[in-house]
DNA sequence: GCTGGTTGCCTGCTCGAACAAGTATTCAAG
DNA sequence: CTTGAATACTTGTTCGAGCAGGCAACCAGC
């Protein structure tokens, strides 16, 4: 899972020397990070791929430019990630017939056997996450996630500019 | 849809597929990881390096293995990023007199110089993260990720075991 | 002593993330 | 048509994460 992306790294230190929601934030993103692994691991897949498979099943073939945009992801790790899944059959690699520079990936036939296992685990994931949560208290994890993501994004925004 | 390339268009996330949970700790996670690894690239470390050192200024030399206790990492990884800390003399390590198996890592004095700015990484990513939040909110932000957190710990402990 | 098990560390591998450099194709302006 | 920029993709590198295998030192038991 991971969507690619959340692959922080494990370390965490005395919560006092980093702040509580640093510590907090890094924690959270480590475990859901692993339990996905777990699960997903069974489907042969890598955190990153499902991603990427659930949205060729969905949408159909697509350029690695348009995965890359959707997932926010890099050309050189969908260039890879795409090479590891055409290694192990999941994908099929096809030139664009209109524009010479794309290459088309689509999900093959085989693949199609794994959807349903892949698009079941989000919502066990959900579920495990929020055991014991009333509706109210997911609404508001979901929307502090929000506000924590936007505040991060402008910082980010910021600093490169 | 979109059978053919000319799918250019607007991709909608998969976030309605994967869970608007999911999606939010993954981005929050992500990004978290991002800004730090920015803020932390002036001081020549890399994400890891950072709770490495922390550590070290704090407690005194330690046995490699207590670090990754301490950081809940793994040998493998440990051994990689002291061995780049040693390289950019941010570290030294010398045989343990009373274990021969055993390495000892401590800090060394130049990399004191860079103490005061990593420390202050922390409390300026925890400002960034919350910026605009209130008091209650910030607090709120932490008991909800701690809840997360036991949640996923649970489910990891469980599926394993 | 000797043995068997544990511990500390290193190295091999595959994986994703990010950055930089390079090639080929497309497209728009002159 | 020619130039030059933007685009699509590839490859190389360095980084961390994680797993598996292996070696040397330590520590029980006998």
């Amino acid at each position: 899972m991971c969507a690619q992306d959340e692959c922080h790294g494990p370390m965490t230190l005395p919560a006092g020397a980093i702040g509580p929601l640093n510590h907090a934030v890094i924690r959270v993103g480590r475990l859901h990070h692993q339990l996905a692994t777990q699960l997903l691991r069974r489907t042969g897949l890598f955190p990153g791929q499902e991603l990427v498979m659930m949205h060729l099943w969905e949408h159909g073939p697509q350029r690695q430019v348009d995965l890359i945009r959707l997932l926010d992801s890099d050309a050189a790790t969908m260039t890879r990630t795409v090479a590891r899944l055409e290694r192990g059959g999941f994908v099929r690699r096809r030139p664009s017939p209109t524009d010479g520079r794309a290459v088309i990936i689509e999900a093959t036939p085989a693949s199609q056997a794994l959807r349903g296992e892949v698009e079941g685990l989000w919502p066990r994931l959900e579920q495990l996450s929020t055991d014991g949560f009333t509706e109210e208290q997911r609404a508001a994890a979901i929307a502090l996630l929000g506000s924590l993501e936007q505040n991060l994004r402008k910082a980010i925004t910021e600093q490169a500019g």
